[in-house]
DNA sequence: CGAACTCTGAAAAAATATTGACAGAGCCTG
DNA sequence: CAGGCTCTGTCAATATTTTTTCAGAGTTCG
């Protein structure tokens, strides 16, 4: 459905749908505009230009190239977008700050989201989550992980992600019969990270006894109810995970994870960065990435 | 508690504190401004003088008034109300900020995934949205899901879930030698869900293009900077991902992805429930389940 | 009724923003 | 490696905005 005009197509979408006929320099601004989007562009041109690291004229010649007369012309789009994003029916981000029952699902799903993640945050001791970052950051000790049915997921996304900042990560096998030899080589002081959310599995604690029998320390992550596996946890940290629908969110645990992520590899930096550029160049050998769509032959 | 300097207090509330000091062109303006709130604002002088109905030194006077230094002065301050307004309509960040904001990297890691999330979920449009969960509950149409490097977890998640809720929905292979035999029973209309954010692998690109060959209808998920598959995609949906962290967050697009399966699953409710029903028969069957920790036997 | 006062906008002055012209840098291509 | 090409920033011009100055209009009060 092409638009004959630009008139009324949103800023966003003019930016995306012509992003590969932008140049490096306009890139960078388009960047700009679209990760501080809108306000960014409701300063003056050598203010905006500053803050995207590029130059006036470009700024000038990236407005035009999506089609306005000038930056006035474009800056008045913008505080139309604007108007209708703020004032008119108290417009998108009220829709779902207030629950309104019968809104749409978006709103609904959100405001449990949000709900559940400060919920979630607000309770986490900061000492608590110190303590398990220095424990997962120890290289002398080897990580496996493990989840049940929802959390399989998480404990995949736990086991890449750290897998790259360190080594000695793996998750744990989904076959129970697989776990012996799994634990075999499992010594006194590696850690077992475990995700138990409620229809907690039987398989799950199994595993956490026999690793508990090893000598390994758990981790557990795990939702309000708490999961039988929480005595024999080291650490504990539960999260908020209901939202109107038929299945409990991974959200809140996402972030812990993610949060966990960034508090490990800032805790090592230097052997994280050597780590990110051996990975690097062994994906370039790889050839395994191309460019943004920009990279024109 | 009596402000010395009017510091960090709202354009709002400066005006209606001040209100009765006032001469009466003033109130014409401020009466304009709060009307119009906050975008009249962000005219320029003249304009905005124009509209109010009076002449620009008064406008110079309301805003030198109400305690800034100058109209330059006024306008930062209103746009980063703007901002905050945008992207963060929950104050509610002291809840769990207290003291310094930025100190602990669960306070930081938070604070950006919050903001990510206001700001992603306010740039969806409603009906596109639904237009894409009509095209995902489509029983007629299979489904296929394929992620990058990070997204990978992403969208084994999704499989999982929406495999649950509905028949015909499978994961791409990883290896690029297996997509051929994979397509190979793809029909006009399929639809294949694509999570890519940047670092874009070739992979994702060239197996979208086998796809869109082949007829199938393309749902990407992915970042503000938009994949190259945006051309391809008849659906996308993209996802604030920047935190303080060596990677991206994937959270934005998990909670995309979850209100999805929530949609889903509330336009064919009944086939869901009944697939759900057999579903927990047959873990009951495999004996998979214990009960929570109160169960001792 | 007139002096002192405040309020207001016209107009000039200063500051700043926008646009255009141009040239150096980098890159493909022959 | 030279010529043509695009991209990009510097600089100058033009336009606009911001601020100041100032005088007329209206009001209050003795």
């Amino acid at each position: 459905m092409p638009q004959d005009a630009a008139g009324s197509e949103q800023i966003e979408q003019r930016i995306t749908a012509r992003y590969d006929l932008l140049s490096p320099a306009e890139r960078l601004l388009a960047d700009h505009l679209m990760r501080h989007y809108p306000v960014a562009g409701l300063f003056s041109m050598p203010h905006l230009a500053k803050e995207a690291g590029i130059s006036t004229p470009t700024v000038l010649r990236l407005v035009q190239k999506l089609g306005f007369r000038g930056y006035p012309d474009f800056q008045s789009q913008l505080r139309h977008e604007v108007e209708t994003r703020l004032e008119s029916p108290l417009a998108k981000h009220e829709r779902w700050t207030q629950g309104v029952p019968g809104s749409h699902i978006l709103n609904r799903f959100a405001d449990a989201v949000l709900a559940n993640l400060t919920s979630t945050l607000g309770r986490i001791d900061h000492a608590e989550f110190d303590a398990c970052a220095d424990l997962l950051a120890d290289p002398q000790r080897q990580l496996r992980v493990t989840g049940g049915r929802i959390t399989h997921a998480l404990a995949d996304y736990l086991v890449r992600q750290l897998g790259i900042v360190r080594p000695g990560v793996a998750a744990l096998p989904a076959l129970s019969s697989a776990w012996p030899p799994a634990l075999l080589d499992l010594r006194r002081g590696d850690v077992l990270i475990v995700f138990d959310i409620r229809r907690y599995e039987s398989g799950v604690l199994q595993i956490c006894e026999l690793a508990a029998d090893c000598g390994a320390e758990i981790v557990l992550f795990t939702d309000p109810w708490t999961s039988p596996v929480a005595d024999l946890a080291r650490f504990r940290f539960s999260a908020q995970i209901e939202v109107p629908s038929a299945w409990d969110s991974t959200v809140a645990l996402l972030v812990l994870v993610e949060t966990f992520l960034a508090a490990v590899q800032e805790r090592n930096w230097p052997t994280t960065r050597d780590r990110m550029e051996r990975l690097e160049v062994l994906y370039a050998q790889a050839r395994l990435f191309r460019r943004g769509r920009g990279s024109r032959g």
